[in-house]
DNA sequence: ATCAGATCGTTTGCATACAATCTAATCTCT
DNA sequence: AGAGATTAGATTGTATGCAAACGATCTGAT
């Protein structure tokens, strides 16, 4: 029972890295021949781990045609902020629900303690990254804080909508990561409180600014400097 | 040009349909060789569709164990309708404010009119099949009705994220056809009223409420005949 | 010169074959 | 008899080879 993990997702994550990272720009096209000669390994892992970045949003193909870095995610910004809106707003409701019953010593949940337990970590470790200035890691160190208040929501088909548009989520965020970084991570904490608390219109409010905020600051940006 | 549709997604679509159709049970082992023998493909394809259908939640799978069919989507059957709810009420606001625009002159977009064209269609094929009492063909015509709603809206982001849920959406549509289907149809009318009067927030309460009486009637029938 | 149609090279799609891993039934030792 | 190690069988993961389809280029007629 070692639960391996298979090549495919592996050559799939530096993939998807490269991607975030531009290796891969928007719009190449990714030859599964060359691929499979960058990453060391044959052609089907590499079709499998397209599969899977097609189906996250970072990939388009067409049968017979190819598969193409998908087009920058400055293209629908405005959407996936919407969507975070709507998703994290209810998302952080039904976690401040989850919270206030588990208080009320109603069925005490390890599953619920080993999430909020984590949260904590991430967030000190997210606090030494800024005084380090290592903003590079702080991307997937955001996109992990709100994976783990979806998973504090109890619902798994919030996580995996979650994951659908995380790679384009995280790609965004790592576009004005200095800028906004440093500013929004001590706005956590306060959605956290809100959640502890039991406040669930609340929290759907503090995250709901949070995530307005983060578009704000990114549309500030690309006034500034227009990609 | 012929754009040739690969056998892996039209075997992806039988298995998916099977699944929906309870041809392989909930949680029933899918074990490729058996699959591949049963859709005469080989086993690669089969392995393709497997993840496109992991992808849209109806399949789960861990690596060197296999795969089997997701459990019933009664599981998080309220998670699903509160999705539906704050997504699709966005994509109906949206699709409303683009409607407003179109009436306005500005850009006359062509796709637009494509789709607001076929949603006429659909909903007459509706009634036809209706009168007919064909329900099994319901839960099909309301998943394209809904997704001509998310095209509407002008997101591909919104489009393919209810994607992602529209297989375990169907799937639950479908346990509920033959009550709900006849009922919810000329709702559908309401709907596109609104959003062709270009009334934004109307069309979202609109569509929020024809949710949650899908939801509450989907509860009435648990609660009558529990599964 | 332009456009329609055929042709060739490149790339993806699929099948077969083999290696790596899991699972469960068997065996061993206490 | 029961718990843990072991081994055999089954199943998934990966590599290689071949067929099908696409796209660009060339050809030829108008």
């Amino acid at each position: 029972m070692t639960n391996q993990t298979s090549s495919s997702v592996s050559v799939g994550a530096k993939i998807r890295h490269d991607i975030i990272k531009g290796v891969h720009p928007p719009g190449g096209k990714l030859r599964e021949a060359a691929l499979a000669k960058q990453y060391a390994v044959s052609r089907i892992p590499i079709r499998e781990a397209l599969r899977s970045l097609e189906a996250e949003g970072l990939v388009e193909s067409r049968p017979y045609s190819g598969s193409m870095v998908a087009p920058s995610p400055t293209e629908d910004a405005e959407d996936l902020f919407e969507i975070r809106i709507v998703l994290e707003s209810a998302t952080a409701k039904r976690a401040a629900k989850r919270a206030a019953q588990q208080s009320n010593g109603e069925a005490p949940d390890e599953r619920w303690r080993g999430t909020r337990k984590e949260i904590n970590e991430i967030l000190d470790v997210g606090d030494i990254v800024i005084g380090q200035e290592r903003y590079e890691d702080l991307a997937v160190l955001n996109m992990r804080f709100h994976f783990a208040i979806a998973e504090l929501s109890g619902s798994l088909s919030f996580v995996s909508l979650l994951r659908q548009i995380s790679g384009k989520i995280e790609w965004l965020y790592s576009l004005n990561v200095t800028r906004r970084g440093p500013q929004a991570w001590p706005e956590h904490r306060d959605i956290i409180a809100a959640i502890d608390a039991g406040q669930g219109s609340k929290a759907a409010e503090v995250m709901g600014q949070h995530v307005r905020r983060s578009r704000d600051s990114y549309f500030a940006m690309m006034a500034e400097k227009p990609a």
